[in-house]
Formats: C-alpha cells, structure tokens, sequence
DNA sequence: CAGAATCCAAAATGATACTG
DNA sequence: CAGTATCATTTTGGATTCTG
C-alpha cells in the first residue's frame, strides 16, 4: 500500500502526468518485466513454463508482473475453465507485441550507444 | 551502498548482463533523469536552470542524476575554470541526443498504445 | 554556485509457507 | 497448477544541514 501523501508518491504522480513516457518507464523498470514480456512472446505461456525459464523468478514477483501486464493490456489471460483445475495460458495482445518490437529498437541502440561505467558508485 | 550479496542484487546484475537493454531501462527508471536530460537540451544548462525548471527535484538527486548522465556519457560537464568560482555547464553528448531522439519514439508509442489502468493495486 | 554528508521515509524485491 | 499472504531484506528517494 503506498501512501499517497508523501512527496516520493506526489513527485512520481507529478512525472507520471507530465507525461506518459514516465509511466512507460515505471512499468518497464519492475524487474522481470520485459523478461517475462519475452518470455511469453517465446512460447512460454503458461505460469510453470515462465517459473522454469525464468530461473531465479519468485512466485510472488511472477504473479505480480503478470498481473501487471494484463492491467495494461498486454497480454491476455485464458482461463477460468472449470474442468481442468487451474489452466490458465497467457498470450501477447497485439499491444504486446507493439512493445516487444519497440524493445527490441532500444536493445539494439543499448548495446550500440550506451557506455556503461564500472558500478562502484 | 549495495550487498553484492544480497539475492536482490544479483538478480538486478543477471538481469543486466543478460541484455544491455536492461541496464539502459535500469538508468532510465531513476526518478527525474529523463526530465533532466530533456531540461538540459531546452537549454537549461546549469545546476541552478535545472533546479528551477525541474521545481521538486532536491539537490541530491539532481546531483545524483547529472552523475549518471556523465557516466554514461549522455551529457558533457564543463566547468572547473578556476577564475570563475563553480560555474558549470552541462550539454548533452551526441548520443545524449540519440537518446532523447529515442525516447520521444517511446512517448508517442506510450501516449498512443498504451492503457493506464487505475492505480488501485 | 554547485554540490557533499547525513539521516530518515518509503517503496520494491524476495523467501517462505500456505491454498483451492 | 497457479497462484496468495505474510514478513524481512534491500534499495531508493528526499529533507536538511553543511562546505569550498
């Protein structure tokens, strides 16, 4: 639960106004996130198929992101079949598919342009 | 000051290493750092421009955040003229510009594509 | 002016145990 | 199988005070 009177809250709802690239990026920047966007574009569309790929994934952060994606429309959530107990298969949306290739320009530009320091900071 | 040991960060520099596109999204999450970088191609070059424009940034962050940029070489700083007590000017590196031509992309892709659901997660 | 240092608040991540 | 709940750890952001 976030508190939504403190100024670290107020300022990101301030960036996330201003523009939607801010909301972009704190979508992106939740870890594992474009790795399962990947992974389900790979194949990967069920949630023990993602545990096994993304190796050091937890349950709790997968369920999260998952969520996430599906917030926001890109992917899609097939389940709810009352015969099989708790098959559920999640597909990219045509939105998720959009994102995936955007993602791949910025890949290629990271590896191109992006000068990466030593992290002792 | 990290724990390199911590399973958090290692994860974060598995994440990194796997693909550059990581650690590019990773520099982009900081809070601020996108307006920072567009603030200085407006023209706002000095810490004190950048200050006033970007209203709630506090001194630390924004010191921060130019510490980054130059790290990774998006931003040029000049200053240590030794007549003129602290007087430092910040210009964005070409492939500042590259990067700030990139993320415009990515706002139009957001502000078109992308479905912001309500925050009550 | 352009920060650096310190300290506290808040948020994100992850381990573990549990459930229909 | 596909998660949820709880808790502890780790990381980040920001206010304030200080400095050459």
């Amino acid at each position: 639960m976030r508190k939504t009177s403190s100024t670290n809250f107020l300022n990101q709802a301030y960036l996330e106004e201003k523009c939607a690239l801010n909301e972009l990026i704190y979508l992106l920047s939740k870890r594992w996130i474009t790795e399962v966007l990947f992974s389900i574009e790979e194949g990967n569309n069920r949630f023990s198929s993602l545990k096994e790929d993304l190796r050091y994934i937890s349950d709790n952060i997968l369920a999260d992101r998952l969520k996430l994606l599906e917030q926001h429309k890109l992917i899609n959530r097939n389940g709810h079949t009352p015969e099989v107990p708790s098959r559920v298969e999640y597909t990219l949306t045509s939105t998720g598919h959009s994102l995936s290739e955007l993602l791949d320009g910025m890949c290629q530009f990271a590896e191109k342009n992006i000068h990466f320091p030593d992290k002792s900071s």
